[in-house]
DNA sequence: CAAGTGATCCTAATGGCGTTAGGTTTTGTC
DNA sequence: GACAAAACCTAACGCCATTAGGATCACTTG
């Protein structure tokens, strides 16, 4: 019997890969088990317990995104930076509804995880650094910008919009709405 | 021995109380026929599984947000609707964070629940004909308006704000951005 | 008022999952 | 080539959801 040569990290490879097709609440551990060709029990060797590689599929997945929306802000600045971070939000839960979706379940307490959490607020305070936002005004327009995008993936990725009608467009108007608040709120330029 | 008394109302009631208590994650069968005195299986004669129990909560919440929503937009119109409805929604999770957390869970898909939704996306659609929205332009409004109120809800009942500036001052900042992209989309009054 | 009927509730039992304990085998090292 | 650490296994426990089938309560009907 050779061994499966396991690792924390792809523990959380395979984890990914159970929520990416049977969605959020199918990942046990028994799962991750069968997928990774290993008996229950073993994962425990890999990481200490579910709530645990829950979290480190939390941190990843925030991570994941970081690194992509600040790949997307590179080499633009203020509106065009904004619908950068905004489109490639909205690519990235397209893309893996079931991984977003995963990540709220999480308390955001833990330590690990609010480090990743606050790589993505990062991102998006160098974007507001282009509307001469710093201090207690980018943090307000931070919040705005992640509870819009946030609530806009949270709903597609759940199914929440129900009716027809383009859902690209919908997109585009939060985005000027957005854009428009930054302005608004922004130093003078 | 007396009866319990239940009755499908009765367990999404004690379902609701588990969930205020002790969180989303805590609602088990088990649990509720504690709170309710009787044995797990006698639930089953009120709810079907687990599953529905699930649904019947988030179809609770949903028109319980439906009608406090309605409530506290009737007699105003305009901007101070929206911000009525916008205030009315946040009182509504930070009185009931888990409550709140327990519905997207649901898929979006199931009738029941849908049409609950659709109760709440009523009253969003009532307010914004005070701007003279309708049709398309309704639509996208409305999920503008829905994106914004829940992500900001949904980041908020999860503790994802995690800094010290003030959470009011925040949160009429969106309310300010929704109500002037309503202006600007609004047809001429 | 007594008998019957249907619904409510129970205990018993099964299977899946997370988790712990303790043994075995593999891998790398001296 | 032996030894030590780690990866992996089987066995076992408890909790939970769910089903099956029996007992008991409450209401209806003759």
């Amino acid at each position: 019997m050779p061994r499966a040569g396991l690792s924390p990290g792809a523990v959380v490879d395979a984890a990914l890969a159970v929520i990416d097709e049977r969605g959020p609440e199918a990942l046990t551990l028994a799962a991750v088990a069968a997928r990774t060709g290993v008996a229950t029990p073993s994962l425990y060797v890999h990481v200490r317990n579910l709530a645990e590689l829950r979290r480190l599929v939390a941190q990843r997945v925030l991570t994941e995104m970081a690194e992509r929306l600040g790949a997307a802000v590179m080499g633009r600045g203020r509106d065009e930076a904004v619908a950068a971070l905004f489109h490639a939000w909205r690519a990235y839960v397209l893309a893996h509804p079931a991984r977003y979706a995963a990540v709220p379940a999480q308390p955001r307490t833990d330590p690990e995880v609010a480090a990743a959490a606050a790589g993505l607020m990062e991102v998006v305070l160098a974007v507001l650094r282009g509307y001469g936002l710093t201090g207690s005004d980018a943090i307000h327009a931070a919040r705005r910008l992640r509870a819009t995008a946030h609530g806009f993936a949270a709903l597609e990725a759940a199914g929440g919009f129900g009716l027809p009608e383009d859902l690209d467009t919908s997109y585009q108007q939060v985005i000027d709405m957005v854009v428009a608040s930054l302005r608004g709120t922004a130093a003078a330029t």
